[in-house]
DNA sequence: GAAATTTTATGAGATACCTCAAATTTAGGT
DNA sequence: ACCTAAATTTGAGGTATCTCATAAAATTTC
């Protein structure tokens, strides 16, 4: 009990006794190691996931080429597209970083919400977060040529994911790659010229900010 | 009253006399012309549309270059993205056709929300419905080539927006082209030539779908 | 109903990006 | 510690797509 009101800490408010009880009594801790596969596209989906520890990365598979819709940091939820809609996942989750997790019955937290009006709006607040954040993802993969995009993937990790000017930022240059919509190779070459440029400090996986203003300017041009 | 609950149909099950009346007393019905601007992009999010008649397109401006994120029709909301979170609209939305909505203060909507779990939960479930949607066209801007793109855009618009074989498109070439994340003269090159392989009909904006099995390999193959 | 604007159309040239290939470095498994 | 597989790197060549220019057709405006 301890434990789960500490992770869950904004989520339960407002909650009875009875209501506590019901969630203590339908979730699961489980620990996940890096590269393992959580959920798979086209699974079914019966839990919702709330991150705990570590980082993973959402992703959808086309043909043989992945693209990263969304990389999820310890306190955001997992799957909440499937509440009151599709039985099946439209995408597949995998850890980037050794994960703990809590798995909810996804019956358990319907009923939260049909039971808790403050909790739904909570969840529909972080379903809107999760659309508006979609939005400047389309418009990053969209509209923005190479450059652009590595300058948004930075920024994102550098102020969303990790919340700091360096970073060990745990992607693979694929993984970075299918983040942005690009081929490997290509996002290898402009974390070169970032590097080279003295616009990012990068050394293997390691990655420091060096000008904010520059990536910005990347990012505003496109 | 008649006219709202026949439109808002299924929307305003399980309401009581108070909410249903609560409604009614805060929100108006409007008619737009083709072209007019119904919402713009960071203005004042202060109302929810249901779209009752027409045809409306939601986009988003970058630099001078706009991208069609989602096309309205009948019987769908606009701006469910703003409940409980932003007040400024992250997009913009425009008449495609004449269109009539109803406009529903966006205070009034959160109380019926945080008041009726029945409508929270087809709320939850319109934004997941969207949601989804997003991860497709996600998918195909990013993932798939022009051909692939358009093949994807006619698909929708006789399925899902029209739901005939034959319609008018409403779209100019150029609302097609930021629908599909391209310039304007590659679509209407695109349309040419599925025109000269007798895939699709196309005369003006009227379009006649030939044969899905080849749309749908063209989806496929990206 | 004529003028002005927008939309549609087509070609040629430029370029951003991908693919393929091959080498080196790093990480993982036993 | 060794072997294998995966990740990173770099270059060269190809191509999908955009941009620019120009013109005809269609639509809107007054």
């Amino acid at each position: 009990m301890h434990l789960i009101q500490k992770d869950f800490g904004k989520w339960l408010n407002n909650f009875t006794e009875e209501q506590l009880k019901m969630v203590m009594d339908n979730q699961v801790k489980l620990s996940y190691n890096k590269g393992e596969i959580i959920s798979k596209q086209g699974g079914f989906a019966s839990h919702i996931i709330f991150l705990s520890e570590g980082l993973i990365k959402i992703y959808k598979e086309h043909n043989d080429k992945n693209l990263i819709l969304k990389l999820v940091k310890p306190g955001e939820f997992i799957g909440l597209s499937s509440l009151f809609s599709k039985s099946t996942f439209d995408y597949s989750a995998a850890c980037i970083d050794d994960s703990k997790v809590y798995s909810i019955n996804i019956e358990t937290l319907k009923t939260l919400v049909k039971s808790n009006p403050d909790f739904a709006e909570k969840i529909i607040w972080l379903m809107n977060q999760n659309t508006s954040q979609y939005f400047e993802r389309i418009m990053s993969l969209t509209q923005k040529q190479l450059h652009g995009r590595i300058a948004d993937a930075i920024l994102h990790l550098s102020r969303e994911i990790f919340e700091s000017t360096s970073f060990n930022m745990l992607l693979t240059r694929r993984d970075l790659a299918e983040f942005c919509g690009m081929s490997t190779e290509s996002a290898i070459r402009i974390l070169k010229e970032f590097h080279n440029d003295k616009i990012v400090n990068i050394d293997g996986k390691m990655m420091e900010v060096i000008s904010f203003p520059l990536l910005e300017r990347l990012s505003e041009v496109g």
